[in-house]
Order: structure tokens, then C-alpha cells, then sequence
DNA sequence: TAGTCTGGGCTTTTT
DNA sequence: GCCCAGACTA
């Protein structure tokens, strides 16, 4: 078949491979997508395996989505029809688990109907057992705690397993077991719920399993390196005994450690299954050999890992640009300046420029350049569409429609827009509803048929008012949801609640809020006569990467997490400064800090034909602003591959720390400056230079010096131990 | 009950 | 420096 002739020995041998379990260990820019869709195209044009058994699992919907146009592009010219519909199952772990736990909710303690919990819903459910149990939110964080309930999930610890040893890990399973009658209470499931009831639904009913394993024989799985626990397992479920089982995956691109995600699977698939054959694809077809040096420089310092030796034919390429700005805003403008720069003298597409950093507040100092410069920008995910205030309220009314036990939801649209339900009167309708063995909206529902309720005395009137201003809009929806179609009975939600009147403030914001509306319901209209249940899941499933992908021929900007699976033909990392990356918190722990040396490499490797690497002197972190070390990362790449002032990178730490190791100045804070324009000065590393100018910086006086050999340089009066030689 | 004030905290976020 | 949550006040 022609489509094998495309690939390379190694690509040839992983999608010929088997059956049985196979694991590729593929390189950035190796091919690897393109070896799973050969793979699938090889199953079912050459062994002739039905759609039907073979399961592809990715960890989004962009690269499920990809991968099926790939696979069928591929069919096609061979005359096979495409694997479109129910055939094969392509898609996310969690989408997979979805749709499992709904078809098999008669064996779960839940029903069908049941609703997916965002961060932000789990958050509010912990937030509010932590407050049940008369704990200080300020001692015992929600964060934390539902980030060992996660953690815990994902190792598939439930509530009965959850071992605990002293007052913190008491205190999380209390409050794990709250949370997860919650979240049954509400008919609710959290992400991690997903994998989990899957798992147990697999390890616990052997008729499901076997009926299972008859049915997906080949398993396919994008980013293994990205597995958690349950996820491995889940797979090992699936299986069984002899199982045609192809993993994908880069240990060296393992970035999601804190979400639970364990590149040691693929240590453990290797025991696991020891009959596996292991194919390594080095050969890059993306960047040049330049781009990959540094990438293989700063990765080899990883202990314990297989080495790869990427190489590549495109040849040595430009040398990797490293510059050293004077702050964030200068770092800033030297982005867009560069950027215009390589639009305007090199030909460059302003589209094929990515700007890279490693956490989102970093993009607030490019936003503002690239608006002063006027130039247009596309910005990746720093406010998730879906968590947006305004989307949230419209999908929490759409929640309890469709899911009245849903109390999250509720309480969170109950007041809002603001209709006079304040605490105390929310206390007292749950109160009403504990007593009465009801759901809160059940007691609304009863308000809304009548004043005959059983439950309208519990309340004064005011507070009876204020409940039915919400009860009784809300129970015309109730009904209507039946009839009408999903945009209609979006639009009915918010006429009913003027809406627009409440998030319209007349602020540039306001507009931007109602655009959200519009983009939502656009996006509803598009899903046409989809069913609410499918529309509410589609909605905590998918990403916004996957819905606001408008083409705009602009630079990129985006974390490096962000970056993952993403090429550009100019990549420039910014912030490349200690504490930034690697970032402080990753100091105390050796697999943090591996885990930022991957996430800097999985940024260089994004990149095709060059790539700058920017850093700050000073840098503003938490209102205070501070002097920078450069990343342990530039010291780690070998001079030869790396251009502009490099040099200055290098020597900087001998300026900083050989001349003078005292930070705190010794001498009283300058009012007036030391130095003054003109002045020629001596320095024991930049030799002599004459100052352009001087500036008091909080206690510092910052003395900007062009020095004959080493250029322009902003040093630090107190530290840089100036020689005035003429004045 | 709703608006204003204050204090703590501040990495990444495929689903 | 900025944002959010919870306390405080009108």
C-alpha cells in the first residue's frame, strides 16, 4: 500500500508493528501523528480490522479531531470508505468515560442525566464542606484540599481507601467523603469521576469488561507519557490478555506531573508487558539541527532518562538569538520590535511568530506593547471561554433546567442578577428543603405552583417575593425546555432575567461580556437540534483552544504549557530568568525542576527555523521589583550555538556575584544620582565605558553605560563597583 | 441586602 | 500590582 512508502524505516516498523503491545517513543517533530494515522489507515485497509474494534484515545479534542480527518484522508484514495460515525471510537479518555457511564448509569450511583463538574463548581462543593465543618478556609485551603482529593482520584484512592496520617490528610478525607456524597447529591461527576467510576464499573463487573474486551481488540494512545494511574489502568482494563495495545508517547515532553500525570508508565508498560517492542523515532522532520542541539542540550540534563539524538536534514539553520532586556516592558518591546523587524526585512509572516512564556501573567506586558505598536496579537487561553463569569452563569440556568438537583448551579444563578435572595434568605430555603427530606428546587417549584404551597409559610414575604422572582421564571423553563430548542430557550433565559441589562455596564468590558453571549449562542446554533444533555457535555469536555481557533494572521501568544503539540516557524521564549524558568516553586524538589527543564524543551522544540530566547535584568514579581539571575538553562547550552549578546549572559553572574557579594548596599540609599551622563567610567569585567544616563530606582541608582567592548549595559550602582574616570 | 473595604496570596490547567 | 474572598458598613 503507497501510504506505507511515505515513511521511514523506524515509522514503517512502529506501523506494521504487531499485534501486540508496542510502544513508540517518538521525538518532537518525529512524526508521531502521522505513525498513529498510518497505524489506524494500515488496521483497516491491509488486516482488514473492522472500524468498530479499533479505539483511538487522545488527551483533546483538537488532536481527536485531527487525527480522524488524517485517517480518512488517508482511506480514501485507497478506495476504503471513511471511518466516520459510531465505527471506530476516536477520542478523549474523558469523553470515552462519558459516554461509557452514561450508557452503563444502571450499574452507577448515578443516573444518566448526570451533570460534569468544572474546577471551579468542585472548588465551590469543598469550599462549602470545609465551611460545614466549621474550618478556616484560610488554614485548610480549597485548593489544596481538592488537589489531594484529585490527586487521590487519580491514583484511584476512593473514599473507603483514603489512608490517613496525620491532621491535614484527616481533615481532606473528611472532607472527601462530603464532597463525593455532593457530588452525588447533585447527580454531578468531577472530571477524575470519569476515569474512576469507568475504572471500577471494568474491575468490578466481569460481564462489562468481557463485553469490552470483545469489542475494542486494537488500542491506540496519543501522549502516553501524559497517563495518570487511572488512565493506565483503565487501558490495562481494556486490554486484557492479549492485547493489541500502541502507545505513542515523549517522557521528555512530560509536563503534567501536577495534574497527575506519570511518565513512569512508560517504564511500567515496558514491565508490564515484556514481550513489547520499543521503537524510537529520532529523526526530526520540524526544526533545524541548531534548534535541536540546544533542545538536547538542556534535556540531557535530565538524570535518568533514555537518551534520543534528535537529528534532522535540514541542515545547521541561524543561530539561537539571546538578548537581555532591561525589565519586562523593554523585554516586551524587543519582542514586537524584533517581530516587526523579521516582518518587514525578512519576509516573515506575522502568523508564524509564537511568543512563549511560563506564566500567564507574563502576557500583560506583550498585550500592552503590541497595543502601543498597534499590531494585532492572538492570545492562547489566559481566561478560559467557558470559565468566563457570564458563560458560567448562562450554562449554570441551562444546568438546572436540565438537572434540578444541581444545587451547585443553583445557588450560583439563584441571585443572579441580583434579585434580593440574599444569605439569609438562601439559608433558610435550604433549611426548608433539609427539613422536608426535598431538593431546594423542588421547595422553588412548589413556591411557583401557587400560594397554596405547603413550604410559602416557611417564609416572610419579602423573602418569599425574592424566592418567587427567581421560582417562577424558573419553572416556566422547566416545562419549556421539552419543546423548545436550545438557542431559543437560551434567548428565553436571558429575557426572562434581562440579562443583558445586567452584564451591559457601558465599560468596554460590558461589551466584551455581551460578545461572550453572542459567541456562545452562535455556538449552540451551530450544534443544531443538539439535545441538552450532549450540549452541556460538549461544553465541560472542550476546550476553548478548540472553539476560538479564528484565523488571524498574527503573532502567538501562549504559555509553554499551552505550546505543547504546536509548531512555529519563529519561537521566542521570554522570561528567561531563575525563579521565572524554572520557576521558584520548582526549587526544593529535583522532578519539579526536571519537569521545567522538559517544559523548556518541549518550548524550543515548537520551533522551525529560528528561536530567541529573551531575558530581564529586573523583573516585577508581586509588586516588588527585583534583579535577575539568568535561567540555569542559557548557562546549559553550548556559546557556539547562540548569537546577539549572548556573551553578556555569561559574564553576567561573574559581575554580579564576583565583584561585590553584599545585597544589602552598604552605603545610604543615593537621593541624588552618583553618576551623570558623559562620565567616563571603569568597570572589572565591562572594561571602560562612558554613561548614558542614570536613574534612582526605589533604593537603587541604575547607571545605563555603553562600554567599548561589550556594548550597552544597565548596571547597579550599589553592586557594580564604578571607577570614575573623568568626569 | 448590597455596596465598599481590607488582607492575603500569587505556576502550569489537555478534560 | 492586582485579584478574589470575606468582613464590614450603610
Amino acid at each position: 500500500m503507497d501510504f506505507l512508502e511515505v515513511l521511514n524505516p523506524q515509522q514503517r516498523q512502529a506501523v506494521t508493528a504487531g499485534p501486540g503491545p508496542t510502544l513508540v517513543l517518538a521525538g518532537p517533530g518525529s512524526g508521531k501523528t502521522r505513525v498513529l494515522t498510518h497505524r489506524i489507515a494500515y488496521l483497516a485497509a491491509e488486516k482488514y480490522v473492522p472500524a468498530y474494534e479499533i479505539m483511538a484515545v487522545t488527551f483533546t479534542n483538537k488532536a481527536a479531531r485531527e487525527m480522524a480527518l488524517r485517517v480518512n484522508t488517508l482511506l480514501e484514495p485507497a478506495g476504503l470508505s471513511p471511518l466516520s460515525g459510531g465505527d471506530m471510537s476516536l477520542g478523549t479518555f474523558h469523553a470515552f468515560c462519558a459516554g461509557v457511564i452514561r450508557r452503563e448509569a444502571e450499574l452507577l450511583p448515578m443516573t444518566r442525566d448526570f451533570v460534569i463538574f468544572d474546577d471551579s463548581d468542585q472548588e465551590s462543593l469543598i469550599r462549602q464542606a470545609i465551611k460545614d465543618y466549621n474550618l478556616d478556609p484560610k488554614q485548610i485551603q480549597p485548593r489544596r484540599v481538592h488537589n489531594a482529593i484529585s490527586q487521590a482520584k487519580n491514583e484511584l484512592i476512593g473514599v473507603n481507601e483514603f489512608a490517613s496520617n496525620d491532621y491535614f490528610s484527616e481533615v481532606v478525607l473528611r472532607i472527601y467523603e462530603r464532597y463525593q456524597a455532593a457530588l452525588l447529591a447533585n447527580n454531578a461527576l468531577d472530571f477524575d469521576d470519569l476515569l474512576f467510576w469507568v475504572v471500577r464499573l471494568l474491575r468490578d463487573q466481569p460481564e462489562v469488561r468481557s463485553r469490552f474486551r470483545r469489542r475494542y481488540k486494537h488500542l491506540l494512545v496519543d501522549e502516553f507519557q501524559d497517563t495518570n494511574t487511572a488512565q493506565y489502568v483503565l487501558l490495562k482494563l481494556l486490554a486484557g490478555e492479549s492485547p493489541d495495545l500502541f502507545v505513542v508517547g515523549d517522557p521528555d515532553q512530560s509536563i503534567y506531573r501536577w495534574r497527575g500525570a506519570d511518565y513512569r508508565n512508560v517504564r511500567r508498560f515496558q514491565q508490564d508487558y515484556p514481550g513489547a517492542k520499543t521503537i524510537l523515532l529520532e529523526q526530526n522532520y520540524r526544526s533545524t539541527q541548531t534548534i535541536l542541539d540546544v533542545a538536547m542540550a538542556v534535556i540531557n540534563r535530565v538524570p535518568d532518562r533514555q537518551r534520543k539524538k534528535l537529528f534532522t536534514e535540514r541542515g545547521a539553520g541561524q543561530k539561537v538569538v539571546v538578548h537581555e532586556a532591561y525589565d519586562e516592558y523593554d523585554e516586551a518591546s524587543y519582542v514586537v520590535d524584533t517581530i516587526s523587524l523579521l516582518t518587514a526585512l525578512d519576509g516573515v509572516d506575522p502568523g508564524d511568530v509564537a511568543v512563549m512564556y511560563r506564566t500567564n501573567a507574563q502576557s500583560r506586558p506583550l498585550e500592552e506593547a503590541f497595543l502601543r505598536a498597534n499590531l494585532p496579537y492572538r492570545l492562547v487561553g489566559a481566561q478560559r471561554f467557558y470559565g468566563r463569569r457570564e458563560i458560567k452563569d448562562i450554562i449554570g440556568y441551562l444546568r438546572v433546567i436540565h438537572n434540578p438537583s444541581d444545587q451547585v448551579s443553583l445557588l450560583r444563578v439563584l441571585n443572579t442578577p441580583s434579585r434580593g435572595i440574599g444569605g439569609k434568605t438562601v439559608a433558610g430555603l435550604l433549611s426548608v428543603a433539609e427539613r422536608h427530606q426535598v431538593e431546594p428546587a423542588q421547595v422553588l417549584l412548589d413556591l411557583a405552583a401557587g400560594p397554596a404551597s405547603q413550604f410559602a409559610q416557611s417564609f416572610d414575604g419579602r423573602a418569599l417575593n425574592a424566592l418567587l422572582n427567581f421560582a417562577q421564571p424558573f419553572s416556566r423553563w422547566v416545562v419549556e425546555k421539552e419543546a423548545l430548542d436550545l438557542v431559543p430557550l437560551i434567548d428565553r433565559v436571558l429575557e426572562d432575567t434581562q440579562y443583558h441589562g445586567y452584564i451591559d455596564d457601558g465599560t468596554e468590558e460590558g461589551a466584551q461580556r455581551l460578545e461572550n453571549i453572542e459567541e456562545l449562542r452562535s455556538a449552540a446554533y451551530d450544534l443544531e437540534g443538539i439535545d441538552l444533555t450532549s450540549f452541556l457535555e460538549r461544553v465541560a469536555l472542550v476546550s476553548d483552544q478548540d472553539t476560538l481557533t479564528e484565523a488571524l494572521n498574527a503573532p502567538t501568544l501562549l504559555t509553554l504549557h499551552a505550546a505543547k503539540g504546536l509548531e512555529f516557524p519563529i519561537v521566542m521564549i521570554i522570561g528567561m530568568d531563575e525563579e521565572m524558568l524554572p520557576h521558584r516553586r520548582s526549587y526544593d524538589d529535583t522532578e519539579s525542576m526536571a519537569e521545567e527543564r522538559r517544559l523548556f524543551y518541549v518550548g524550543v522544540t515548537r520551533a522551525e527555523d529560528r528561536l530567541f530566547l529573551v531575558r530581564a535584568f529586573r523583573r516585577r514579581f508581586a509588586g516588588s521589583s527585583d534583579l535577575t539571575e539568568p535561567s540555569r538553562f542559557l548557562e546549559d547550552i553550548p556559546p557556539d550555538l547562540l548569537d546577539g549578546d549572548a556573551t553578556s549572559v555569561h559574564t553576567w553572574e561573574r559581575r554580579t556575584y564576583e565583584s561585590d557579594t553584599t545585597w544589602e548596599p552598604q552605603i545610604v540609599s543615593p537621593q541624588q544620582p552618583q553618576y551623570e551622563a558623559g562620565m567616563r567610567v571603569q568597570h572589572d569585567a565591562f572594561g571602560q565605558g562612558i554613561v548614558l544616563g542614570t536613574e534612582i530606582n526605589f533604593d537603587d541608582e541604575e547607571v545605563t553605560i555603553e562600554f567599548e567592548e561589550h556594548g550597552v549595559k544597565h548596571l547597579v550602582a550599589s553592586l557594580a563597583n564604578l571607577e570614575v574616570l573623568s568626569g
